[in-house]
RNA sequence: GCUGAUGUGGCUCAAUUGGCAGAGCAGCUGAUUUGUAAUCAGCAGGUUGUAGGUUCAAGUCCUAUCAUCAGCUCCA
């Protein structure tokens, strides 16, 4: 017998090789039937599992983010069986579960269509239908290379090759289909009681430009029907949230096909963008930083010097000027070290913390284009922070905390990646190693969970990188921070030290919030166009019952206008509620109607856009109200 | 850049097998002076992304090109 400990920390016997699936049965018929994988002494096993040991087992269901992992895994399965019955010459590859459900890659002449998703679903849910229970099996190398032999699978043979020798080689079957797989698996294709496919995209094998293009077919499924209707109704409200959406709804920028990639802000996407670099500039102030701005065009030879020229030539814009080549810059940092240069430097001026609102200019593929959220030209909040070697972590440290100050203000949940040495790089591995620890060690001293991102780094450093999600759940890399022991090297930096010789310094360069554009953008898809009273373009909407209190609206605003309030007058010869409609849908967030009433007892009848109550209030006390919510950059309306 | 899809008034969308480009909203004009999410009537607005081609006839079919969308790749 074997002693298995459960999650509640009760304990239960069984009898040796007794599997997953047993202990689940044993304690409740719906765990038997909702266990999907189990979690044995902290591994990942399929509910067919043999348990020969004691150990803790914990159970899990679609609701357990591995249970709906190994669920999708399992879908996909029953899309590729489907996709075999109707097109047999299709070549499968790899099929995983993703973030939101799962996709696989097929290679395939016949080029799916739109009309072919519904094939696929019917197919789909005859196989549900006919419940084949799903097996496991371990095979030897010869016998998984003579399964792709003989079913031509010219994939799964390299697939095969390219495993470790020592695996053991599993297989999946469901009814007449089998498939390489490491699995874990649900027991029966049953389970699926709804499932879609939802997109269609072309994608590498190994994800490498220079492979061929197979059709990537993406689906999502779920235990229940109403999970799926639950799901689809999400996407929908996602969709209204696009910042593409509402930018032009509330008329805050537009994009043209004269100028890809190079957004147009309106004067409401203007309000947004200064009152996002007023709190910034406020902030960097306080926070020990000067502010620099250098040119947008510069010499060739500088880009040369910096390394740019060699790495980063692909991205960047280039002209002539009196016959002398000039590059529109990609990156701040040569501007900023020109500045250092220009005056000689002691160890007392440290830490030095250049900041620069930066227009930068990328050529960007044509295909990556999207929204505020990937253009061609957008300002970096940037910072260049000079120091010695051992300011370094006290540095960092500071700029993560500076990060956490700006994504806390607008209530942004974030995660954080460190990326190492990309493949083109500068510099030698050992400084590479100390840049890596330094932001590794400043990480671990600030407890902020993060991932690790191998060879993503700059070509000229390792980076932290912090990352927000968009309406969708796609997450977008906004702040960075990055150690760089090139530039210096480059433009020869050096301070004076107290020992009274030269030394080189420490360079990191750093944004907050990445690109003002890309941060408008999730700023808009996350408030989804309800920006707190403060972003607000228009904050107050004065709403006339008739032209008799227009004087009286004027007199109001005038007041407003003096506090530095965002005020609009609607005086049209409209219905209130005519009136009101269209302030709600511009997410103006105090409307407010004045007439009679409003006149003779100098009182305000107060709107709130998001709970729609009316409130009364004298006109001192709103306005202090108002400028109260907006100099503390409350995120909730009074 | 690659794969697939989509481009029709400012916006959202119609237009049988190729057969006179249309509606709602927005705009303008007039009437209505209105109390918290749409007052009524009239008017105007289009070389159907662009350039070619096929045809008696093209929004519709073909070719090229540009842009957009989804994903890949890349990245703030």
């Amino acid at each position: 017998m074997i002693q298995i400990e459960l999650k509640d920390g009760s304990v239960r016997e069984y009898e040796k090789g007794a599997t997953v699936l047993d202990v689940a049965k044993s304690i409740s018929g719906r765990l038997g039937r909702e266990t999907i994988v189990g979690k044995l002494n902290g591994k990942i096993v399929d509910v067919r599992y043999p348990i020969n040991e004691n150990g803790t087992l914990e159970l899990l269901s679609f609701d357990d983010e591995e249970g709906k992992r190994t669920f999708w895994h399992s879908a996909s399965h029953l899309m590729a069986q489907a996709i075999k019955r109707l097109w047999p010459e299709a070549q499968l590859t790899i099929g995983p579960a993703v973030e939101n459900g799962f996709y696989y890659d097929i290679d395939l002449d016949h080029t799916f269509t739109p009309e072919d998703f519904s094939k696929i679903e019917k197919e789909m849910t005859k196989i549900v239908k006919e419940a084949p229970p799903i097996t496991r099996w371990i095979a030897t190398r010869e016998e998984a290379l003579e399964w792709a032999e003989k079913e031509g699978e010219t994939y799964k043979t390299e697939m095969i090759e390219n495993l470790p020798e020592d695996e053991p080689i599993s297989f999946y079957g469901q009814g007449e289909w089998q498939d390489l797989c490491a699995g874990p698996h649900i027991l029966n294709p049953s389970m699926i009681k709804a499932s879609k496919i939802m997109s269609l995209a072309g994608a590498y094998w190994h994800g490498d430009a220079d492979n061929k293009m197979l059709q990537r077919v993406y689906g999502i499924a779920f235990p229940k029907k109403s999970m799926l209707d639950e799901y689809l109704k999400l996407l929908e409200e996602a969709k209204k949230r696009d910042h593409r959406k509402l930018g032009k709804e509330l008329d805050l920028f537009s994009m043209h096909e004269e100028g890809p990639g190079f957004p147009f802000f309106h004067p409401k996407g203007m309000v947004l963008r200064n009152q996002l670099e007023t709190f910034w500039r406020e902030k960097h102030q306080q926070s020990g930083y000067v502010e620099i701005k250098t040119p947008i065009m510069l010499s060739a030879e500088l880009w040369k010097q910096s390394g740019h020229w060699d790495n980063y030539r692909d991205n960047m814009y280039f002209s002539e000027i009196d016959e002398q080549e000039f590059a529109v810059k990609p990156m701040n940092c040569p501007g900023a070290m020109l500045i250092y240069k220009s005056n000689p430097h002691s160890y007392r001026d440290f830490p030095l913390r250049m900041a620069e609102l930066g227009q930068v200019h990328r050529h960007e593929l044509s295909g990556a284009l999207h929204g505020l959220m990937r253009v061609r030209s957008f300002v970096q909040d940037d910072a260049h922070l000079f120091m010695t070697f051992d300011q370094i972590q006290d540095e960092i440290v500071g700029v993560i905390q500076l990060a956490d100050y700006f994504y806390k203000t607008f209530g942004f949940e974030y995660s954080v990646e460190l990326s190492t040495k990309p493949e083109k790089a500068m510099g030698s591995d050992e400084d590479w190693e100390k840049a890596t620890d330094a932001l590794r060690n400043a990480l671990e001293v600030t407890e902020i969970d993060y991932v690790l991102n191998p060879g993503d780094g700059a070509f000229y450093g390792p980076k932290i990188d912090f990352h927000l999600r968009d309406s969708i759940g796609r997450t977008w890399q906004c702040g960075t921070i990055q150690l760089d022991f090139q530039m210096p090297e480059r433009f020869d930096l050096h301070y004076v030290g107290s020992d009274n010789a030269k030394h080189r310094p420490v360079v990191i360069h750093r944004t907050v919030l990445g690109s003002i554009e890309r941060f408008m953008g999730i700023l808009i898809e996350h408030f989804a166009g309800k920006f707190p009273l403060w972003l607000s373009p228009v904050q107050v909407q004065l709403i006339t019952v008739s032209d008799a209190y227009n004087d009286f609206a004027q007199e109001l605003a005038e007041k407003f206008i003096e506090k530095g309030i965002r005020v609009n007058i609607d005086d049209r010869v409209e219905k209130i509620g005519y009136k009101i409609r269209e302030a709600q849908l511009l997410q103006i967030p105090y409307m407010l109607v004045i007439g009679e009433k409003e006149m003779t007892n100098q009182i305000l009848t107060v709107r709130n856009r998001d709970t729609a109550a009316q409130n009364e209030y004298t006109v001192d006390e709103f306005l202090n109200k108002l400028t109260t919510n907006i100099e503390n950059r409350t995120l909730e309306l009074f």
